[in-house]
DNA sequence: GCTGTTTTGTGCGATATATGAACAAAAGTC
DNA sequence: GACTTTTGTTCATATATCGCACAAAACAGC
């Protein structure tokens, strides 16, 4: 691509956008400018593109994002025929089974969860499409770093922030690099209280009618109901017909 | 704002994103071009420079969004109070209905959903969090436009495309303003499968501690096991409990 | 395989935007 | 209350983008 066939103004005003988190829902111009590094008249200019816009609002101090903003993301997901065809079975999968499933997708060193069929909260924090989780200690970021080649596999790792969220957390890359063979081998990932106590999960990769891996699907409890001895018994073969049927219409 | 305040490379850009929805996920430049009115030099353009952010990808022909996208919507969802306030009130109602129940907010002619508590699927469509309905024959839409001065609500139905989804829809401004009236004095709104048969829905307005409305819950059933006329006998003491735990707790 | 049609890529002048310094206004410190 | 620091805004100008016009390529119909 040509230098000038990118829009710089555009690609700051995106990444104001994403300053943007629980952390600082409220930003100022300074802030912003801080954050992202870019000039604060710059930075003032998007922030008052994204206000007249009706993305932002604006009360003489701070911005905050308006729900006008979920247009975005939902321009993917209704766009994005893998939610919509998942769905279904990620339903289906919950009621026979009593627990939460969902399906999600890489993005950088993130799983982005793209749909889900939630029971009873079990984990702290809420899981809806769009929300994120680390890829290194989560089932089905297992299954997707699993699928790629291993220097590949290697330098998401390398950009992750590997942390021990409980005494379980895999940390050491070669110790992740390790399990990922191991769920290559198996078919599927298993994930006993790695990213938060008292939840476990199983997931195995959903792959299009070429065989190629274009998403996770999982099933999460918590430990105390389900041990994590107990899931790929109580719940594979679900897993696995959900695959196998999603295979056949994922192009 | 001044002219020079505005920086339209940005606003482009944000309107080539909301150009992909469900009838239209693959798009070329001309598509994008045509769509959205832009010159085809500067579609291509935003569509290159989304595609080297990694917002999308580009075959050599079709651009398609990709789940980074979602980053953008999620700033909100992540950043905003809200959602995570009232989460855990939709989940408790939910389980102690057996029903949905979902909060959304006003954006345009649309709610948008902004946290929701499912249970089986009873609706044709999915909804999560970013999810659009028009309000007009919403229940949640008809007590956030009850909320509005009626000038108001009028400008808005009068940009909505008031379509009968079914025989029972009102789609005479005159008729959903007399409704309005209605929601205002009694506080709730109920819908009786305006949006789709076989789907009912009661909604009550979210106060903020100064007597804002901020958004709306709502808890919807099916028809077939839940009349219409049954709703607020047995959904609204829930329904109001939530309402006025969470006025203590909106700011 | 040719012709008409549509789509995509590119160079260029006119125009809009980014930049950083300078100033003004708040906010914080002592 | 005077000083320092932070924050917001404005301005001139160097730079990048826009949209047009043209060229090239892909496509469709015959």
């Amino acid at each position: 691509m040509r230098e000038t066939d990118f829009i710089s103004g555009f690609a700051k005003g995106l990444s104001v956008i994403e300053t943007f988190d629980e952390t600082r829902p409220r930003l100022s111009i300074s802030d912003v400018s801080k954050t992202t590094g870019l000039d604060r008249a710059t930075a003032r200019r998007c922030l008052l593109t994204l206000a007249e816009l009706g993305y932002a609002d604006y009360d003489g101090k701070f911005f905050a994002l308006t729900p006008k903003i979920l247009r975005l993301g939902h321009a993917y997901l209704a766009a994005t025929p893998l939610p919509t065809l998942v769905q279904p079975f990620l339903d289906q999968l919950s009621e026979r089974t009593g627990q939460s499933a969902s399906a999600s997708v890489l993005d950088g060193t993130d799983i982005v969860y793209i749909a889900r069929a939630a029971q009873k909260r079990v984990m702290s924090i809420n899981l809806t499409p769009g929300s994120r989780l680390p890829a290194y200690c989560a089932s089905m970021g297992r299954v997707l770093l699993a699928a790629l080649p291993e220097t590949d596999a290697r330098a998401i790792l390398s950009r992750s922030e590997l942390k021990a969220n409980t005494p379980n957390t895999l940390t050491k890359p070669d110790e992740i690099i390790a399990e990922l063979q191991r769920v290559r081998a198996q078919g599927y990932a298993l994930i006993d209280q790695e990213l938060e106590l008292g939840l476990c999960s199983i997931a195995v990769p959903l792959e299009n009618d070429r065989g190629r891996v274009v998403a996770a699907l999982n099933i999460g409890a918590p430990a105390a109901s389900v041990p994590a001895s107990a899931l790929a018994e109580r719940y594979l073969p679900a897993l696995f017909e959900a695959k196998a049927a999603l295979k056949q219409v994922l192009r």
